[in-house]
DNA sequence: ATAATTATTAACTAAGTGGTTAAATGGCGT
DNA sequence: ACGCCATTTAACCACTTAGTTAATAATTAT
């Protein structure tokens, strides 16, 4: 047998390399990344407990342990949703920008987090499923509504001064219209490439779609009497 | 022992009157209608066979002997379900009216029927988690595609001409997005109620977001020259 | 009438299901 | 060295699940 480290050096070591035997905080994230997995791909009721525990690599008493049940865990696992979006908001700098280039920034960053995390939206579509019963309970969410508002109203309003905006936009209407637009074509992207026989999510098809989402809401977003370049 | 009819007369009496004890269509057609309503309810995962044969009130068994099975039977209630979006859509003239007005009776049209028949936007979301693999198997819907988008093309077309509506606009994209506005406020409306506290189904609340959705897309299609009045 | 067919029922099954019990084990402070 | 406690494991449980069997009742065709 090869020589093995002395105890206290392997212990060490442990703390600082990849692999402690036991470590709370690793196991929880990985409960939540196999959760999050897990329930975007099966909803809610097609959720297994028994697969997130596979999928974390851990046993299932562990889920259990640390989240209380099923839905708990997927409240948990929504939040974390949830921080993580407006994590990313926060790196947008919508103000900086003029009006015109900040929408246009809000409209490509919406759509490439969609994108980029295709799991949030079939996490919101289960919640919505269940008439956001857990979110509706959950404390640190209520609070985390998007800042963005204030900065797209404050965006819309400088537009509005200058000249290149029409006046009396709602800032929510238009925030959720831009969601809308990315969302409803990417989560219903199976349907539609299916009804309409070509494929929704092709290289060139997504580049469209972008293009178009900016001309419609800057076409909008014009002033009633004169013309402003869309794109 | 009380005198019993004449078999003939009770028999004769059953074809005309409610209740035949035996009835394939009517039993059938319970089923797609408890299905319906279980499935937009809990998503294929939640959904119950058991729930959906106790509120068809009729025996399990009758749920296999006619479908085959639940995801069949899924399949069934998604194929009525589109053929009857299809059949309203066949209400509408969108040709015999101006441009502007054609497409705002399509915004109309579209934004009622989902507020009518929100089952058929959960329908749509837990087909889209499945990927659309029942639907991808279905003959009927891949043929179903919404001749609305020829009728929309037309519409743009006559627009543009007129010189009431920019050129170039897509009309699936057009679709899409119409769609998209109504779908998304309406299909999230519980997350979204949550976390802007207040309520997106209040009267007041959907009579502005119809409005917006007009203003969008009329905005939008505004000429790029000249001016058009958006409401 | 009566045989053949269609529709319906009730009881059953085998495989999961979320959730629990209780014991074991590793790391930490002392 | 050692004892405590957070962490982990494996076996287990009561119940639900989709799907089936097989017998029975009503219609229809003959």
């Amino acid at each position: 047998m090869s020589v093995v480290a002395r105890p206290t050096a392997v212990a060490k070591a442990r703390v600082k390399s990849a692999r402690p035997t036991r470590d709370a905080e690793r196991t929880q994230a990985a409960i939540l990344d196999a959760a999050t997995a897990e329930f975007a791909r099966h909803g809610l009721g097609g959720a297994r407990v028994d697969r997130i525990a596979e999928r974390a690599k851990t046993n299932k008493r562990m889920l259990y342990y640390y989240f209380g049940g099923k839905e708990a865990l997927f409240l948990a696992v929504l939040e974390r949703a949830y921080e993580h979006i407006r994590n990313e908001e926060q790196g947008l700098h919508l103000t900086d920008l003029a009006p015109v280039e900040g929408v246009r920034e809000l409209i490509v960053f919406t759509w490439n987090y969609y994108l980029a995390h295709p799991e949030f939206m079939t996490l919101l579509n289960s919640e919505n499923l269940h008439r956001a019963q857990h979110l509706k309970r959950s404390q640190k969410i209520r609070a985390m509504h998007s800042p963005l508002i204030e900065t797209l109203s404050e965006v819309l309003a400088r537009g509005a001064r200058e000249g290149v905006f029409r006046r009396g936009v709602d800032p929510i209407q238009l925030y959720v219209s831009i969601a809308a637009l990315g969302y409803f074509y990417l989560s219903n992207n199976h349907t539609l490439s299916t009804i309409f026989g070509r494929d929704f999510l092709a290289t060139r098809a997504k580049a469209e779609r972008l293009a178009h989402i900016n001309e419609l809401v800057l076409g909008y977003l014009r002033p009633m009497g004169e013309p402003t370049e869309a794109d």
